[in-house]
DNA sequence: CCTTTCTGTAACCACCCTGGTTACGATTAA
DNA sequence: TTAATCGTAACCAGGGTGGTTACAGAAAGG
């Protein structure tokens, strides 16, 4: 068996509600403490979330009193689909099980599989891409 | 938090990999225990999976001596958009998580969310239903 | 009938992922 | 120096996933 993009996880949602917050305030440093409220969380799991967006350059962060979390550019330029891929990388979108090497006909099966994850991973980039932060911001 | 479609699962993978291995053998019922090999796996395991195509309408099975499954309907006609929605119903794509109740901004942006969602998976089923368990056959 | 070969389905299990929680060192404002 | 905040690891409980076993039901074939 191998990996996949999606577990039970909700880790893109709150990256989305995190971001749409620090939307919200800009200008602003905004803590862990204060960011975990709105989406129900607590600040470690908040700063891991972060932490990511951070890696992929969309927020950064600042230690210390007074410190916390900023958007690295404008809610209008910042959409799902950067946000998606910021959580989960290149972790496939549809999941792919591992055939029994000795059947040539389960390689065949399994390359084809990989070719419709990678198109599925770009359908959904696709459709990601065309909602922004600033969107939700300012929803309907 | 709440459930989404995808967890670590290969469901869908196999499913399709089954479908196939029956369009290979038209007008013949092939038992669990034979179509569990090309994908490594089991037989119950194999009847599980198939049990839900089943109930979508796409496959059907015999008991008894000679029994085993096949497709319901030509190969052609059979779209990996099918088997997707007959594995994981209307499960969501990419998970939302329960925000704070008492935080009206967390309630608009998990609604966009859900929004966010249907486009989703209204994305990977057009996708998916461009190919046929009968492309996958012949492949290139 | 009886036996054999299947499906149908439940039960149990080990594995792993997820996120809540705690903890503690590092950073930095005051 | 103190206190606030990030960064990150560790631990844990809960749930999903699929391997395995088990057994009742169905049906072919003598």
């Amino acid at each position: 068996m191998s990996g996949m993009a999606q577990a039970t996880n909700t880790r893109f949602s709150v990256a989305v509600h995190l971001a749409t917050l620090l939307a919200d305030r800009p200008g602003e440093l905004v803590d862990s403490g204060e960011l975990a409220i709105s989406p129900a969380t607590n600040p470690a799991h908040v700063r891991r979330v972060l932490g990511r967006l951070r890696a992929a350059g969309l927020v950064h962060s600042v230690s210390g009193p007074k410190g916390g979390w900023a958007l690295s550019h404008p809610p209008e330029s910042l959409t799902l689909a950067d946000i998606w891929t910021a959580i989960n990388a290149d972790d496939p979108v549809l999941g792919v099980h591992l055939p029994n090497p000795s059947c040539p006909v389960g390689q065949t099966v399994t390359a084809n599989l990989h070719t419709q994850d990678a198109l599925a991973r770009q359908a959904l980039l696709t459709t990601l891409s065309q909602t922004t932060i600033a969107t939700l911001l300012t929803p309907k």
